[in-house]
DNA sequence: TTGTACGCGTTATCAC
DNA sequence: GTGATAACGCGTACAA
């Protein structure tokens, strides 16, 4: 295992200098066909590949972007990183990935640490947007920026999710079916697609003419206090006759809840931002989706436009549409979910 | 927006030479303390962050791990994924991620992606282990590799996990419930667990004394002829009662199966490596589980003593076991999924 | 069409 | 304890 071939010693295996070899690999039409020739020859038999921090020394561009999550494991994290990456790739840009695990402080850290990196751009998906630490090291950036649906007290390029009107027809739709106490479960985030539902839940419950004080926007801890909080909420006398469920780990904290109650089938469960197999196991229970994808590959996209110059001037913010998607309840099998 | 400041500026800010710099950054020990705060005082002044570009080419080091998937949004990739990025920025590593979505080309393909971007090692999700091209990429490699999961006809570095144990408790529990007709369903690929699965699947039916030409196991792709295939199985007149399904995708598609011929309740569904929140959600469909976090952070721990140096030697080969944790069928809400 | 010369920001080496 | 200097691999004026 000796040392790897350099593009002098490329240059040195094809008689020519090391600037015909750069200039085979950025510029080719600069180089006559038989040059050329000889040189691509010499980097095969070497495997020659550049370096790529030393180009990025040189050009002080590294064609990587910086993708910071609060957490990979919730699936629509892993679905908009999976297609920016892809939308990324195609672009010539490798992504680097950090994981904050919801933790503010490691948020800051991380920015820094990309930034340290030489990172061309960074895609951020905030887990508090209230932090001013956080805050403040994002002000500092020097380079693009792409924030992912949160509200953030200056202007940033943004791709937000418009979560209004899906809630709305949603809490519309029960209505209409009946139920009259309807209860809406959020994780206990500073962020605004938890606002953004929880105050079209409020307005449109009013719109729906439900007495407001009979129906309850919860917050919970996902993991710890969730369960309980749920439980309180489902032991009320009030209970409620229809619970929408933000995330897929509320969602599962809803169920043990149900289970441990006996409630399964009297209440109905509608997800919110489910992760796709698990509707598609349980089509039954979706409320309200998102394509992914679609706000990975816009994200991504925005970054490169950005990075190419095809796009300047003012922050740019991109909304993306939620999908209602409820069965009837007559066709639910409801009453039939687990114990 | 200025030039970003180096450590030349830092050590006229401090009035030092610039290797005074940089060992109050990587050996502050060597600086005498009134100097060591001068220069740091500096840097902060400056708002100095080392480039890592730099640094990489100076040390041929690049302090980064490449991260190859099949798939992002597959639950176990992203835990694996998240658990190994923890464990190797403590270390002081960054993860560049790429998701080669199946396609071994593009697998080659980011292998000397990864490699020209000078990471110092690569941790492997590969997803088809005998393709022949890809094979020849990582015996070319010359940075440490850890595998994860996969059987490779030469020595590397590898995380397994112990799919036969499980898979035999989960028949034998099966028949000792009674059931006289399992069906094994697994996704399409030349993989490892499939194999040991499949393996230990037709081992276990045998000793169960279960009759081996009623048994079935079927390779489907989760999306495209799956649902057809499990259709076909629950159709035939020897019809499972119950299903063993490996992966999310695959229990997707077989609850639809299942719920378009009216078997639900009549085939037991027996779920493995299924995505946590939905373990939680349907306990009573779980069969198999993985710590994936433990196999991540093992992976991690293995580069990083490779390249530290504290492990050196022979490749070496990790086995993590797996977990049958079946419910009793007596206490199954069986019956009542879906319609 | 090709080559010479230099510098990007950092650290290793060796001298003081 | 500190500094001068060279070198890492590459791209770019500029010259030929």
């Amino acid at each position: 295992m000796s040392r790897r071939p350099t593009i002098r010693d490329v240059a040195r295996e094809a008689a020519v200098s090391t600037v015909t070899v750069s200039r085979v690999a950025n510029a080719p039409e600069l180089v006559k066909p038989a040059t050329r020739e000889r040189v691509e020859a010499a980097m095969r038999r070497l495997g020659y590949l550049p370096n790529a921090a030393a180009q990025s020394m040189r050009t002080n561009v590294s064609r990587t972007i910086g993708f910071l999550v609060p957490d990979l494991t919730n699936y629509p994290n892993a679905a908009v990183a999976k297609a920016a990456e892809a939308t990324l790739a195609a672009a010539g840009y490798a992504m680097l990935l950090t994981d904050s695990d919801h933790d503010a402080a490691r948020e800051a850290r991380f920015l820094r640490l990309l930034r340290s990196r030489q990172v061309d751009g960074i895609l951020l998906y905030l887990s508090d947007e209230d932090d001013p630490a956080v805050q403040a090291t994002i002000e500092d950036l020097d380079i693009p920026l792409v924030v992912l649906d949160r509200s953030l007290p200056f202007g940033v390029d943004t791709v937000f999710s418009e979560h209004r009107a899906a809630m709305r027809q949603t809490v519309l739709h029960l209505a209409a079916e009946g139920h009259r106490e309807l209860a809406l479960l959020l994780p206990d985030l500073r962020i605004r697609p938890v606002r953004e539902r929880a105050a079209a839940f409020v307005e449109a419950v009013r719109a729906a003419g439900l007495e407001p004080e009979r129906q309850s926007v919860v917050h919970a801890e996902p993991l710890a206090g969730g369960p309980s909080a749920i439980g309180r909420l489902l032991a009320a006398e009030a209970r409620p006759s229809a619970l929408l469920i933000d995330g897929t780990r509320l969602l599962a904290a809803a169920f043990e809840a149900l289970r441990q109650q006996g409630l399964v089938g009297r209440v109905r469960p509608i997800a919110i931002d489910v992760v796709e197999p698990l509707a598609a196991a349980m089509p039954e229970v979706v409320g309200i989706a998102r394509d992914f994808a679609a706000i990975g590959r816009q994200a991504a996209q925005l970054m490169i436009d950005r990075l190419s110059g095809a796009l300047s001037g003012p922050p740019r913010r991109i909304t993306l549409a939620s999908r209602a998607v409820l069965a009837e309840q007559a066709a639910l099998p409801g009453a039939c979910l687990g114990r």
